[in-house]
RNA sequence: CGGGGUGUAGCGCAGUUUGGUAGCGCGUCUCGUUCGGGACGAGAAGGUCGGAGGUUCAAAUCCUCUCACCCCGACCA
């Protein structure tokens, strides 16, 4: 490994002949002249194993970094602000951006990373066409699912087509023709790529996106467990995730997710951990277990029915007030003193058992999550239709837990421990419009149904909120934390392989459904995530493994023939050494150039000026120290270079 | 798709209430003086005022329609 090894993500590169005399052939019109130019690639002559690696280096002055004293109005987010401000990205169109060279630099290193990881967990890297016939989503359904985030088109001969979101269609239908033995299994096949998603409000630049980049991967196996099983491809690419984030210099929490529209069994998201970001998790200290708000288990409470009535049952007059928060200071109660019941139908198509009705009840402060009202009765549920429950009796607004009782067809109650306390008096609905009541008690006002467990089932019901018992650590409570989303695993199951014929004769010659899982990656909002977690009011501070540059060069007086061969010659050493190298080559004004210097962020600055050459060095600071930094003896430089990258 | 907001020079904005032929700062170009944290002076270029209709002698400004972008929500890599 070459001492710049710890860098991470780059690409080792073939020796190439750096230029000789006359391949410039364009002179520059104004600016030093650091004669030939050392990275100019040059195709090499014939192939040749690669024997080292040798960073880049580029000028400012010949490439394009429109950096902005100003934001454009439009950009609010910390990320999108700063890429635009440095000159990484350009806006196009809502949610479509030019990415500008050091954006480009920069994913391109993120996707070498991800690509090395991916390879090293045992995918290949392949490509598909952005471009999908639309009848692949017929087939799985998918067409209706995504809606109006299908991005659609019409070809010249009118076949209807769409922008791929994401490739599951494609790839399971390549391989329900191409895999023809069970012996082709286990395969993970992934890509790096263009993926566009109609987002209703794309938003905080490249955060949400409708065109962005995506590393998507697919596993298909036969079994889940064992040798060869989708669990096996799941560990590991859980594995490769952490070692990507890990090596891109991100700090993450990973967390169990609901797999969501997509589909399938199980999930985990890797949330880059910044105050900025749009999703909230929340993490158990003590046990490290995390999820998000959805998913998040909450630990046990105690509950009872049984209790006595504290005060009696009465019923008020609250016009108009189907909101909690109102009716509590109407009541002047707090809203966790009041029972929120929530009119659930089995979600279409499931079987119920007969029922026809799920309330679920929760205290006021809290939200009923469907999903885990779903894992507790055993069959999917969704928001009732209001209108059907109306005509069915429920009043809306007002419901109480009695409702359950008078429901026709039968009505399952789920009620959440923390609403499961019979020795308070609750406020309620009082299941009619415009009414509520106080002093409801379960044992008194409901009796014996709730002991009666195929009516009455108490389990957890909401979601999780901070402070909540950890269910993973006896008398941990859980802490948010707020984190971008950046990748996500999967496993898919069969949906997509049964949706669309993928199975294979298995050993037993037997007619196998193939198991799927799928893993993605944002790249492109990865780089912004790194932006986010990681900048000062100066500007960006890349992690040395995504920078588009390792160092930068700023020339204090470009048009000095002994300032100009220092930076050429310590360019050119550092790029032996394996980095890349940016040259301030530009004749501006020292303030100018440090307040650049800060807005691009490279993980170092070198300053080529009067006052440390003469003392035989050069101005060597780390994008976080403060101050001008240190001045380093030329032949110091490269060391402490690498010293301070791979810190 | 609901709610809010903004479109005037590359960027940031004023001008719109009360119609009178477009302005400021930054940036850009030229010359000079400068040169270690976004210099100074002098000069210059750059705008179908988002678009289309309409009212008017006259529209950035008033009316109608429309498009785009941003923010909050619903939704999400």
């Amino acid at each position: 490994m070459d001492p710049a090894g710890a860098l991470a993500g780059r690409r080792p590169r073939r020796t190439r002949p750096r230029g000789g005399p006359g391949t410039d052939r364009y002179p520059r019109s104004r600016g030093l002249d650091f004669g030939p130019m050392a990275s100019t690639p040059t195709a090499p002559t014939s192939w040749s194993p690669r024997t080292r690696s040798r960073g880049e280096i580029a000028r400012w002055s010949r490439t394009m970094i429109p950096t902005l004293r100003e934001a454009p109005a439009e950009a609010t987010t910390p990320s999108h602000r700063l890429l635009l401000r440095a000159g990484y990205i350009r806006q196009v169109a809502a949610g479509v951006y030019d990415y500008l060279p050091l954006a480009w630099r920069s994913l391109t290193k993120i996707a070498q990373i991800v690509r090395e990881e991916m390879n090293g967990a045992g995918a290949s890297e392949m490509l598909m066409p952005a471009l999908v016939a639309m009848e692949l989503f017929e087939e799985t359904g998918r067409a209706q699912d995504y809606g109006d985030d299908l991005f659609r088109l019409k070809d010249r001969h009118g076949r209807p087509t769409a922008l791929g979101p994401t490739h599951e269609e494609v790839i399971t239908a390549f391989l329900r023709d191409a895999v023809t033995s069970y012996r082709q299994l286990p395969l993970a096949l992934y890509q790096i790529q263009t993926k566009f998603r109609d987002e209703p409000r794309p938003r905080a630049g490249l955060l949400r996106c409708r065109e962005f980049i995506m590393k998507d991967a697919y596993s298909f196996h036969l079994n889940v467990e064992g040798p060869g099983g989708l669990n096996e491809t799941y560990d590991a690419m859980y594995k490769a995730y952490c070692n990507v984030f890990s090596r891109c210099g991100l700090d993450f929490t990973v967390v169990e997710a609901e797999s969501g529209p997509i589909g399938g069994s199980a999930s985990h998201e890797f949330m880059v951990n910044c105050e900025t970001g749009e999703d909230t998790i929340l993490r158990c200290p003590a046990s490290g277990y995390a999820a998000n708000v959805e998913k998040c288990e909450i630990g046990a409470r105690a509950w009872s029915f049984e209790g006595a009535a504290a005060a009696p049952l009465a019923k008020v007059h609250t016009p108009g007030m189907p909101g909690i928060e109102t009716v509590a200071s109407f009541l002047g109660v707090e809203a966790a003193g009041m029972l929120k019941t929530i009119v659930l139908e089995p979600a279409p198509g499931v079987d119920s058992g007969g029922v026809a009705w799920v309330l679920a009840v929760v205290r006021g402060d809290h939200e009923v999550n469907t999903g885990k009202v779903r894992d507790a009765i055993g069959f999917k549920v969704v928001l009732a239709d209001e209108k059907k429950a109306r005509a069915a009796g429920f009043a809306i607004g007002y419901v109480s837990p009695r409702a359950a009782a008078a429901a026709p067809g039968g009505a399952l109650l789920v009620v959440d421990p923390d609403a499961a306390q019979g020795d308070l008096a609750w406020a309620t609905g009082a299941d009619e419009p415009n009414h509520h009541v106080t002093g409801f008690s379960w044992s008194r006002d409901l009796g014996a149904p709730t002991a009666d467990a195929r009516y009455v089932k108490v389990a957890d019901a909401r979601n999780a909120v901070v402070g909540d018992p950890s269910p993973r650590a006896k008398g941990s409570t859980l802490v948010a934390q707020r984190g971008l989303e950046t990748g996500h695993i999967f496993k898919l199951g069969t949906k997509y392989s049964d949706a669309m014929g993928f199975a294979v004769m298995d050993e037993g010659q037997q007619k196998s459904s193939v198991i799927m899982g799928c893993y993605g990656i944002g790249v492109s909002r990865t780089m912004a995530a790194c932006v986010e977690m990681s900048h000062d009011e100066n500007g960006i501070i890349w992690p040395a493994a995504i920078a588009p540059y390792h160092a930068l060069l700023v020339l204090m007086k470009p048009a000095d023939a002994e300032h100009a061969r220092v930076a050429e010659s310590l360019a050119g050493e550092l790029a032996d050494a394996g980095l890349d190298v940016l040259i301030d080559d530009r004749d501006e004004r020292p303030g100018v150039k440090f307040k650049d210097a800060d807005l691009v962020g490279l993980p170092v600055r070198i300053t080529i000026g009067e006052k440390a050459l003469a003392a035989g060095g050069v101005e060597l600071k780390g994008r976080r120290d403060p101050g001008k930094g240190e001045v380093v003896p030329l032949d110091q430089v490269r060391e402490r270079c690498l010293a301070a990258l791979t810190a």
